[in-house]
DNA sequence: CTGAAAGCGCTTACAG
DNA sequence: CTGAAAGCGCTTACAG
């Protein structure tokens, strides 16, 4: 059996109490004391048990994460090992565990939201997404238990800490940078209802184009799905059966690069026929043919951050809510084309 | 304050030991009370307590996981998602939940693996990888303590369980489609002494090679570094310094992208000038132009296999190690020329 | 400076 | 079929 407080005790001739406070290393304990203590840990390889102390300071040193159902594919994608590494960082440099979520689907995941909060499995959760449509927040708001969400809450979002990048603003800069190269046939892929992010991003795009005056035609603006879950030949078909637009904002490296190779197979040089911008900037990018030309996002800053507020609210319950902002930039590369001259139609 | 087992058993108005009885649905306890017991934890929306349970029934229900050290940018490999998919799967479909390891350095890890299994914070642990050199092993052998590791263990293999790709074979089937389609001087690039799935990848490569009577050049063997850390113009050199080889086998998709890029920046073709084929089958080889040859090693059901005994073995202690060999089929892409006929100098 | 006692929220023989 | 009691391994007032 694990060596427990008690058998320290025996050996270093002390009451169990007194062995807890020099774990705790209480400065009432005589220093030969903890000594002697700290002597018979050594010889009887004693290590705290965690549940039992936890259950009675009422804290578990451990946060709980929160991942996008992994039903989907969703963790292909390397945002999530990156922002893993940031919130890795702060929990280790505070002794914080990582508790993660398992849930394949929606329902899933907001059972175990409420295992891990009623069960004290953890002293506050990151939320890796936030969805326009998620009974997650509002259940942590009712119950009044520490959280924090990478991504802007759609509701709320003023009760809320969350750290996200400024989206709208970002991709109403790289908009705005395809206009001024002279582009105004440009269409933004990779929407969908679901996403907050995405949802943002084309506010950005929109604002853009209305800014510049560029008319949005609304076959310009285009589902995630569309890209995701179509064959090839539909998107052929797609392509050819409508004027192309001469420049693309995408949502996601992923997507880019799905497009890119179409294109080729399409013999659409990139960015001669048709220039292209991302987000996320993932390693990936350099590697393409041409490099990919994407907007960092600091993935691995807004897990560090979140951790950040997190562990800000779990040791100090009365800070409002707050809203950190990261910045984006855009990494240009070889996708979009210098200067041309477009007429609008 | 959290409710418990005492609010329930007052306004079901029986003991708490019925409570807690009825939460384990003991036949013993009659279904008119059972009635009570529950409508009584839905009126107070009562929600077990882990930490105490884990505390009396000494179990925690949780599996560790022990992740490569996060200073480095392993992690940009989807491989890691993918994986733990896989293991939250099991964990979830047998109500584990899932403990992840935050260390960057070994060491960290180490001091990490002590305190998961002493302070019994998890039932057992998975190691999401295995190095030449590595104390956790050791260790965790040393303590009885339940673990999987995913890859083969370079010491004590006969002790351990473990389940890997049999990739000295899987490798040497991949050098011998080369060879067959008349390849002689055929590079490996991906071996470094610290991951043994690269050692194994080497050894099938050399085995395919002295089987085929092919002479192995010394610089031919490549370690990953050289190409991984290199500037793009200490490896154009390296490739003009000597004789080109005529075919490629890397021990990752990371690896092959960034040749390509490099080769195309250098006016080699693939697979015109040079073949290639790699390892992992990521998403983006269907992406690549020309789409890349990989080796699909089914890193899900690695990672579900992993947890499967893993699962076994915390519920019985006695069950004896096993490893299990998870199938891994060469994806046929573009990347590979169709038969040649080459010279041996 | 140190100890005895109570308690955290559960489970589980033991008894009836 | 159900309850009282002891205990899991800790911490922390309270007392001296």
């Amino acid at each position: 059996m694990a060596v427990t407080i008690k058998d320290v005790a025996r050996v270093a001739q002390v009451s169990p109490s007194t062995v807890s406070r020099v774990i705790a290393d209480n400065p009432r304990i005589s220093e030969e004391t903890k000594r002697r203590v700290r002597e018979a840990m050594d010889e009887l390889g004693y290590h705290p048990n965690f549940q039992a102390r936890s259950l009675v300071v009422k804290s578990t040193k451990t946060i709980g994460i929160i991942m996008p159902n992994s039903a989907t594919q969703v963790l292909e994608n390397p945002f999530f090992p990156e922002v893993l590494r940031g919130i890795s960082l702060i929990a280790r440099e505070n002794r914080f565990g990582i508790y993660l979520s398992t849930g394949a689907t929606q329902e899933e995941i907001f059972e175990e939201v409420i295992q891990m909060v009623q069960g004290r499995r953890v002293d506050g959760i990151i939320l890796l997404y936030s969805k326009t449509d998620d009974k997650i927040m509002k259940y942590l708001l009712d119950e009044d238990f520490p959280f924090t969400v990478i991504g802007r809450p759609f509701h709320n979002a003023e009760r809320i800490t969350y750290v996200d990048n400024d989206n709208i603003y970002a991709t109403k800069q790289v908009t705005k940078y395809l206009i001024d190269k002279g582009y105004k046939k440009i269409a933004f892929i990779g929407v969908n209802t679901e996403d907050v992010f995405t949802i943002d991003r084309m506010e950005g795009y929109k604002q853009a184009m209305e800014e510049a005056g560029i008319p949005i035609k609304e076959d310009y603006v285009i589902h995630e799905k569309w890209l995701k879950e179509n064959e090839k030949e539909a998107i052929i078909d797609y392509f050819f059966s409508k004027e192309l637009p001469t420049a693309i904002v995408l949502t996601d490296d992923f997507l880019a690069i799905k497009l890119m190779s179409i294109a080729e197979d399409l013999s659409i040089r990139v960015p001669e026929d048709i220039s292209l911008v991302s987000f996320n900037n993932i390693m990936l990018c350099q590697y393409m043919r041409p490099p990919l030309s994407s907007v960092d996002i600091n993935i691995f800053q807004l897990g560090l951050e979140a951790a950040n507020c997190l562990l800000d609210k779990i040791n100090h319950p009365e800070t409002l809510p707050k809203r950190i902002t990261i910045p984006a930039k855009m990494i240009e590369r070889k996708t979009c084309a210098k200067i041309i001259k477009e007429q609008n139609e």
